[in-house]
DNA sequence: TGCCTGATTGCCT
DNA sequence: GGCAATCAGGCAA
């Protein structure tokens, strides 16, 4: 079932712990890859400087300020992109980076993509899976529920979080200077396939 | 294993 | 002009 926009209207850390388990979908002519959502992070509006949305609304980070369900995607250190989903109502500049992926369909397409054929460094970390996926920020700003970039839950779940809760740890976020004490990093707990540092 | 650095570009101050 | 929600490779221990 591909997640509707209902599941993205929520509180940010809401989703972001709701999206572990969830498999992200993305259909290319060269071919189809899925990843298992292992680890994310959330980024607020308010209380976060973090956040790009932090200081107001600009070119580059109006699309966390739109509709929830939405594909934000930056250009980041001259040539890395990282994928997030914006969450919240319209007007909320907050999102939910997703950093690992667990590689489930499409690995050789992956490998190929990637130049490696490394199961565990394939989709993990938010550089990694952006390049194994194939997405790239033509992407920004597109649907999440409406290919061809898309969030589905597992067979036989529905909009509830796939895993128990006592699964998820939360730890600080990586790689960012400013709150970086929050802990508003969420993993599955002992996933093999989450990037490297983990500070439980 | 773990620390350090270079690569490379768009956006914001 | 500085810096960034990164990654891979090199080097030391």
């Amino acid at each position: 079932m591909i997640l509707p926009l209902l599941f993205y209207e929520r509180d940010t850390v809401t989703v972001a712990r709701a999206l572990l388990g969830m498999r992200l979908v993305h259909a290319t002519p060269g071919g189809r890859t899925v990843g298992r959502i292992v680890e994310t992070e959330a980024y607020l509006f308010n209380g976060d400087p973090a956040c790009h949305a932090h200081k107001g609304k600009t070119k580059r980070n109006a699309v966390m300020f739109g509709p929830p369900g939405h594909a934000y995607i930056y250009f980041v250190y001259g040539m890395y992109y990282c994928f997030n989903v914006v969450t919240a109502p319209e007007g909320i500049g907050e999102a939910v980076l997703v950093r690992a992926l667990e590689p489930l369909e499409g690995i050789p397409l992956m490998e190929k993509r990637r130049h490696t054929r490394a199961l565990h460094n394939l989709c993990s970390g938010p550089g990694k899976l952006v390049q194994a996926m194939g997405m790239s920020g033509e992407l920004n700003g597109c649907p999440l529920y409406r290919g061809p970039l898309t969030i589905h839950a597992p067979d036989s779940f529905g909009l509830e979080s796939t895993v128990q809760e006592a699964e998820i740890i939360a730890t600080p976020r990586i790689g960012i200077t400013k709150a970086a004490d929050l802990p508003l990093r969420f993993c599955l707990k002992g996933n093999q396939f989450a990037s490297r540092r983990t500070h439980p």
